[in-house]
DNA sequence: TTGAAATATTCTATTATGGGAATATATTAA
DNA sequence: TTAATATATTCCCATAATAGAATATTTCAA
């Protein structure tokens, strides 16, 4: 069994790195031509149409027509699922900078008392 | 040019859905060993062992030998980079909840004032 | 109607994937 | 040492993806 298709739901269409260029650009809110994408990332147009495609199918675009031109518009609801996944783990890498946080308080109030240098301690990011 | 390589970075390595299964397990902080694993999520073993490796690739999940078993623990920081791109587009459907609520709290009170039953307006989530 | 501009689609070649089955490796127990 | 337990690796297969080039489609303008 191959993998997922991209065009299978969000995750895998945001896996690739373009495609997330693509989101980005469209981010501030307004309508961008495929042109205009194209130009901004410099990517071959039929690459940036073909992309486009993909984040059409999984909802994370939409598109309307302006004489010859498409212009495409981003549809943020859809990354929400992403958000609300990857947000499950928040704590775990916000308490982790905390401990680092109070151990690096605790080093510098010893080193205060005893003058000595500072030697950090090593933990794993 | 094939597809980006599901160890080339996290975004591709939690493309795959049983990977994120996995990862869901691993996030009650306990170390599991691929046993559990296995039993939990009703995977062959081998499957098992092969999306760790891809976890462990990308620096995801951490192992660590006990005897004959392999206990795997979470490395949550690893995600945080998939949290922050995607936190950038929270505003976006914040905001449109926003919208949405603040629109019935007007169908509510206007429906009141006319003794009018609520016809709920139509919008894309 | 013909041509140009903008975008989409098709075709080819290369390649990594994930499942399944089988097997290899490592560790402990008898 | 041998057996059993736990995990990892290898092999095969069918599949879908991406880039690139070429071409098709759509729309507007002259």
């Amino acid at each position: 069994m191959p993998r997922a298709a991209t065009t299978s739901d969000v995750f895998n269409a945001v896996a690739e790195d373009k495609r997330r260029q693509i989101i980005d650009l469209l981010t501030n809110g307004r309508e961008w031509s495929v042109g205009e994408i194209v130009v901004n990332l410099g990517l071959p147009q039929p690459t940036v149409s073909k992309h486009l495609g993909v984040l059409r199918t999984v909802g994370l675009v939409e598109v309307r027509k302006d004489g010859q031109s498409r212009l495409y518009r981003l549809n943020a609801a859809r990354i929400k699922p992403v958000y609300d996944w990857a947000k499950t783990f928040e704590q775990h890498w916000t308490t982790q900078l905390d401990r680092i946080k109070a151990r690096a308080e605790r080093s510098a109030a010893v080193a205060k008392e005893t003058k000595q240098p500072v030697t950090p301690a090593k933990e794993k990011l």
